[in-house]
DNA sequence: TTTTTATCTGTTACCGGTATCAAAAAAAGA
DNA sequence: TCTTTTTTTGATACCGGTAACAGATAAAAA
């Protein structure tokens, strides 16, 4: 491994100066640089992260803690994980994962599943932490345009011509809910029809149930926004059960787009997280948010996709 | 932070002594190391890994290294990667993800979704690797017993009398395929019944069509043994649409047992792997050879577990 | 008792960077 | 031209550990 010292010798200035090129150029004459790059391509330099950790006080590590039960986790934390771990290693950090509340070391925290019922074991955190998921405590966050989602959703519904809207929520009283409903019933509004909406435990079997016990509430020709892929795939199953047919009779559209969406028979219309880029942005806010000593980076909403297939008409 | 040199002087001995008594315990008296355990136990000490990282010329971060299209990772790498980050971070490791073979940086690698194809890459990298998954070239790994997981299966099927036992494969020449259907087989001519094999790739619409295409060659009292929980669904989801009874004139039993096994209706029956243990035995074992620079580790193998549920009769 | 050997502890230098301050050089002002 | 101020570069100490060797102490052998 080259270091530093063998790039100051190479160049013939001091460590310092050799440092300076890298992390505060514009001190350093146009000159003097030139050289000192130069030295640093031909010895194929790279800084070593671990050194300037140790300098620092850091660990170049930053945590992932998870609120949520693992073993009911969305397969989509995939993506998400594979954003986050893209865009630390950027920078060289790595990740920890942390599933409980004890936390400790690293210089960050990437917190996921957070509920109302969190805010005040947040507040008492110290160090710097960035939120997947809207809140509406002022903590910084990002997270999929939700309420955009589900209007997507519901007014491409509209467009297919299905006469009834019907919305199968998650029944948690959480922001992302919130806004995925809100898009919906705007929507509607917009078109001046009535939102029904039905609100259940995020699980197919619910689902399923929920359908086939208020199947005669539903006349052909409905299409059902569900909160979730996992609703989703419930519906289809219900209307199968049914005899009803998809897409013709009924439309079923759900959310999140991972995994679940494909493995459904139809496959699912969606509205696609782009959860890899979430994941991106994620480290990125919590790796600026570490340097600038834990200032407020704001809220940062993705717009999602819809992805059309086979449970909603051609 | 309390430091090495804070211990050394609480405890009046040198900082080489405190080091010691963490990772030498045996070059101190025990009168000494009483006391220096006492002084690291009133300061709350805990090592600065970071440091020790410098030292020791290593990054503290092991690189898991994802051969497979993330697209189609399956949602149990989710669990796998719990387990590894578990087991990595009780010694204060953290990980890094790499998607393609461009890696670097890092002291040792878990190397997921490996084929035999992968041989001569792997044997040009520079750094230890461990795999998670069978082969047959003598590199280190652990696994799930496959063979094992589908002997328990087909014991299961043969002692709920289903009269005829097929088995849908995975088309794949890999070594954990191979096993899948040697449990299969070797549990079956136990029972002088002749093995019936079907292959196709890992989906669950092929599997229905597969199904469905053949559906004539299955009698009703027919249990399918699935090398995988998404062939499974796929298999279910055709006898449904044939009108056969699960689980009383068909039964199906799944392999992984994460995610998929529930969203199912019914509930498959399945081969669970303990993925969360794998991880965690896959982070000792690379830890282990980083330690000991290298040295073969050998091969593990890990007890899956039947789950029994309502894919299969009472 | 003296010498040899084994065991334990401390001193020193270093891992590869960075902040801080001092010195040198360049630019500006008198 | 000689100060004064500003900019650029370098020397030093330090981040928190560890290896390697040296010195001190205790045990064994002569």
């Amino acid at each position: 491994m080259t270091t530093l010292s063998d790039v100051a010798k190479k160049a013939s200035v001091s460590k310092m100066t050799v440092s300076r090129v890298i992390n505060h150029p514009q001190q350093v004459t146009p000159e003097l640089r030139k050289i000192v790059e130069k030295a640093m391509e031909q010895l194929n330099y790279h800084p070593n992260s671990i050194a300037s950790a140790l300098a620092h006080n850091r660990t170049n590590v930053v945590k992932l803690v998870i609120l949520e039960d693992i073993d009911t986790t969305e397969p989509y934390y995939m993506n998400l994980l594979f954003g986050i771990a893209k865009g630390l290693s950027k920078k060289h950090y790595a990740i920890q994962l942390a599933t409980g509340r004890d936390v400790g070391g690293g210089d960050g925290y990437i917190i996921t599943g957070g509920r109302a019922t969190d805010a005040e074991w947040l507040d008492q955190l110290d160090k710097p932490f960035v939120l997947f998921g809207e809140n509406r405590y002022g903590y910084d966050f990002i997270d999929t345009d939700n309420k955009l989602g589900e209007q997507l959703a519901t007014q491409y519904a509209l467009n297919k011509n299905y006469q009834s809207i019907v919305f199968i929520g998650i029944d948690e009283k959480e922001p992302f809910e919130y806004s995925r409903e809100a898009g919906y019933i705007n929507t509607l509004q917009k078109h001046n029809m009535i939102p029904k909406i039905f609100r259940i435990q995020n699980h197919s079997s619910l689902a399923e149930k929920l359908i086939i016990d208020n199947w005669r509430k539903f006349a052909p020709n409905t299409c059902f926004i569900c909160a979730s892929d996992r609703i989703a795939v419930g519906v289809v199953r219900a209307i199968q059960r049914k005899n009803g047919n998809i897409p013709r009779d009924f439309g079923v559209i759900g959310f999140d787009g991972v995994f679940l969406d494909q493995v459904s028979n139809p496959k699912l219309t969606t509205v696609k997280q782009n959860l890899f880029k979430l994941g991106e942005l994620l480290a990125e806010m919590i790796l600026q948010k570490i340097k600038q000593d834990g200032a407020q980076q704001g809220e940062v909403l993705i717009e999602p996709e819809l992805i059309k297939s086979e449970s909603t008409r051609k």
